[in-house]
DNA sequence: CAGGGTTTTCGTCTTAGGATCGAAAACGTG
DNA sequence: CACGTTTTCGATCCTAAGACGAAAACCCTG
């Protein structure tokens, strides 16, 4: 009933502290067969040497999605950045010890056929073996996971990080390294065609070193995101 | 690489401006047929008379989490709110005129069963004939249904639009209102069973007015959130 | 109290996507 | 040229959801 008559944004200002926003962001990419984090390491307290997620403060002119996205562009080339989407807010009062700072967390995606050019203090690390993270940001990172785990399922978001062109079974390799499981070529083929999400270039590539056939190359239809509307239960009519 | 040395929050602070951070949310809940959310009229600028989201600012010892349900239980009991989860930020630098204020907003469930004591100025509006909404509340509001109506599909969240126990058909009219399309009862029945996510009472009812057999009760078997697992389309072995 | 209307409930049929398996294709190598 | 290897494709099985209709169980009326 307190706000009646008063706007949230009109009620007296609480001065006795100072509440920050940054942005942060959980980059991965899949090297080498494994999810990888993209992480810098501190030099300065709080937490000094322990690896931290990119990102900073938000600034007053840009939304949170501008704001990761100008800060992401000091590590990676925006261009290698196939897609970011919205996380979720950690917003514990002690996650940062000091000032109060509400951090509004992003999943962004790299292609693995990128190796963007690092800072010096900037690193990927698998996300199965972690160094000491700084703050809260490893249970960012196990949710960037999670969500990009769970919109493998139902969604083309593969694309973020796969090649331009690639065989099914180099397909299968990110998805299985991004999953934490095999996952089978045949059936993954199958699924993305049927939906539309998977189309041939026509082109082939030579056998490997230990022979073998061909394979045939493959692209997304769509660089967009898209969601299979096939998951809703309870169908409209028709 | 600015900051290879110096950490986010300590980087020195823009004053230019003053950044507020507020939690909003569209609190729905499904009423004679139709899913409606809680507004409250403004009286002051900016945007008077206009319908706003409840919320309000954020305070320094609290999460966002923390934060929305304190401020919800000026207008609804906190026991009615069934289902409080994170919807998303809005950030975009004019979506409040004057000071910055960025948002997190939420998604809270009401069940239908409860007709809580409302402020004055507060009231349940249909979400098919909003009234003139403030700043970004339409566009949060919008975001609210969109995600009740995925969630619905794929996870067991109506068991906090429901009452404790429920016919099938009191089942269906909450689910058709939420989704907007007619959805047959016999198969809801079956697809939540399926799931495990209904179970029979073993009592029943009264029929209505007009005859009929006697429906049976049933509840949900979990007042937590599950997520249908099924809709994981390259599953884990096992 | 018998019969018709109503609503719920159950079973069956159909459709469709996903999993599994195995065969065929196309290449290297010995 | 036979053999191993890898990719690719097709056939089949399984599970789940949508559609439909019949049966069950009640009300009301004549």
């Amino acid at each position: 009933m307190s706000n009646t008559n008063t706007p949230p944004e009109h009620r007296e200002r609480d001065t006795s502290h100072t509440t920050g926003h940054e942005v942060l962001a959980g980059v991965v990419q899949v090297r080498r067969g494994a999810l990888k984090a993209l992480l810098w390491q501190r030099a300065r307290p709080p937490h000094p040497n322990r690896w931290a997620l990119p990102g900073g403060r938000l600034h007053s002119d840009e939304t949170v999605e501008s704001s990761i996205r100008r800060q992401l562009a000091e590590k990676v080339d925006v261009r290698e950045l196939t897609h970011v989407e919205q996380l979720a807010v950690f917003s514990d009062p002690e996650r940062v010890p000091g000032n109060r700072v509400v951090a509004t967390a992003f999943l962004g995606l790299v292609p693995c056929d990128t190796d963007p050019e690092l800072p010096g203090d900037t690193a990927w690390h698998p996300i199965e073996a972690l160094p000491e993270t700084a703050f809260d940001h490893e249970t960012i990172l196990l949710t960037a996971r999670e969500r990009l785990r769970s919109k493998l399922s139902y969604t083309n978001i593969g694309f973020a990080l796969a090649p331009p062109k690639f065989t099914v079974s180099e397909l299968r390799d990110i998805y299985s390294a991004a999953l934490g499981y095999r996952v089978s070529a045949t059936n993954l083929q199958r699924v993305l065609s049927r939906r539309g999400a998977l189309e041939a270039t026509g082109e082939t590539v030579a056998a490997g070193p230990s022979g073998g056939r061909p394979p045939a190359l493959f692209r997304f239809t769509s660089r967009d995101l898209q969601i299979t509307d096939r998951f809703a239960v309870l169908r409209p009519p028709g």
